[in-house]
DNA sequence: TTGTACGCGTTATCAT
DNA sequence: ATGATAACGCGTACAA
């Protein structure tokens, strides 16, 4: 591997030049340039990266911690990140934690020893130690998509989930539905609690009683969700739409209403969040939240690259809530 | 930040002894390495991994390089990597080249500037300069998923895509198809050249004339392939079989049948290629040729390790094809 | 404008 | 068993 000191040998000056010239110092007279440019492309000369980073104390490189990449809302999260990162030169080291907080313990020391310009975290846990430990730290980070119970002075980048959902039961109150139900996440992600909330928010402000049997716990798989509509099929009283947490949930909760013989939306109405990409084929055509993942992501490392380059000021953190959209389609039967 | 020599003042011992503790040398008096032990886990002191990969150079971190990760495909294969690197404590930069060859370099260059170990290749083309420079360089690297037009002391994992497409055209024409259409994909990935192939050879060993018309251009993406679906419903005599090359341009394609009113599968079979999640819904059922991409990007991360760590003979390449698997559900009409 | 010399944090070699 | 020291490749303060 050639270094700087051939160059300079090759070139007939001095390490410092080559470096002056790299760095594209002022300071060097045009010939001794051309000359010292034309060796390092003679020798296809590759600057050190790990040498260069332990002098600058920089290594343009950030650590984007997530759940998974098999979740297709992840997967584009990832596309995110790693687009813009590479556009402000910055790469992405990916670590997966499988919402599991000692995992994500374990990445966060790796990340820290391999010295990374910032921390990008797209699935924190409600209370998630680790992490907050981190931020204690001081290293430049941000959380997006899920945030903490509480969260003073923590920058983060989210959608408002909750209005999400209000959004959603909403727009089928308004269509005439007063029997509603909710296929609940997980409730330690921030996420699926603020769908919640949106659901029993928007019940009240209509004045419809909330019917504990309506809210079902749906889990984080599909195989949850599946179960959770065959419970609501089995009540005395069947809802007459069903929101669900997810988008994943709601083709879940399809095939069960499928499988009974329940037809959508003509039987029963179904809305999901999140919007992807099969939510809109003719043969689902799911009403659903949109919520703009790849922008969220985009501001997240856009932020992030803004601390790490101190065109931030400390001073007040960033948060940032983003609104989603209704997406209106053939399973809801309201159009 | 706490450095070795820190922590070698305050436990009066010299920065080599701390190093040796570090690395669990066994020439240390048990006392001094309890008394190191506790002042690293006292001032909670981290190695520095950059100087680590200077000194060693080695840095424990792969580069992944794929076209993107909005493709569920390639999201999985992200997925497997990462999982097995970190089992064996290595870490993943991950670059998305979006199937051009000159970004593809770029992230070449910068991953070689950051001295990863080694290479991964999700999405190479038949002809990619900049990849083969790269191994020309002897730098460890697999290729895996799609390779080379040619492919002498390469290392590559890959599926038999050939056998895929024929599996999937045979076992139509054992069902009684003789007229099987088939929408390509972008003929410089080795996957669709090959998947065209299998095609190919199974109407030539079934004895079944090849019609020009049948063989349509999807291109790469959803829309191409609706539009060539209309292109095959515009014939005189419409085929009684589709294949498409992957999954998400046979969902387009059941879009267009959706469309022109043909039911799939009473008046038009259809099969696909990857299995990807959607395809067992109950609302798609699609058949299709099933790939292991967790298995196959697993064996190449595993591969890849055993280069770097030379725990592979370098004479003979690793050179590995798996086999793919069919999957009957409805949209065959077979069953 | 250019060169010399040092330090970033670690590990390996050599000596004790 | 332990310590002193050089080396990895680079950037920079200082000197010239």
């Amino acid at each position: 591997m050639t270094t700087i000191k051939e160059i300079a040998k090759i070139a007939h000056v001095s390490g410092a030049t080559v470096s002056r010239v790299i760095n594209n110092s002022p300071h060097v007279k045009d010939e001794t340039r051309k000359k010292v440019l034309e060796t390092i492309e003679k020798l296809n000369y590759q600057p050190n990266s790990l040498a260069r980073g332990m002098r600058l104390k920089k290594t343009n490189t950030i650590g984007l911690l997530l759940a998974n990449t098999t979740n297709p809302f992840y997967a584009e999260i990832a596309q995110a990140v790693v687009d813009i990162a590479s556009k402000y030169n910055y790469t992405v080291i990916l670590c997966i934690t499988n919402n599991d907080s000692q995992i994500q313990k374990k990445h966060i020391k790796i990340l820290q020893q391999k010295k990374v310009d910032g921390f990008l975290f797209a699935s924190v846990l409600l209370k998630d130690p680790p992490v907050r430990e981190l931020i204690e730290t001081g290293a430049p980070n941000v959380l997006f998509n899920r945030i903490f119970s509480s969260n003073e002075n923590i920058n983060y980048v989210v959608q408002d989930n909750e209005l999400g959902t209000y959004m959603a039961v909403e727009h089928l109150i308004k269509n005439g539905h007063k029997r509603i139900a909710f296929i609940n996440g997980y409730l330690n992600f921030s996420t699926f609690k603020q769908r919640l909330n949106g659901y029993l928010k928007a019940l009240k402000e209509y004045n419809i009683n909330y019917d504990k049997e309506l809210v079902v716990a749906g889990g984080n798989n599909e195989e949850k969700a599946f179960e959770a509509t065959q419970k609501l099929l089995s009540l005395e009283q069947l809802p007459t739409a069903i929101v669900c947490s997810n988008d994943s949930m709601a083709l879940s909760s399809l095939e069960a209403l499928n499988l009974s013989n329940l037809k959508v939306p003509e039987d029963i109405s179904l809305m999901g969040f999140h919007d992807i990409d099969i939510a809109k084929h003719k043969l689902i055509q799911l009403s659903t939240v949109s919520i703009n993942k790849y922008l969220m992501a985009e501001i997240a490392t856009k932020s992030l690259i803004q601390i790490i380059e101190g065109d931030h000021s400390e001073a007040t953190p960033i948060q940032i809530v983003l609104k989603p959209q209704l997406i209106i389609r053939k399973s809801c039967g309201c159009c």
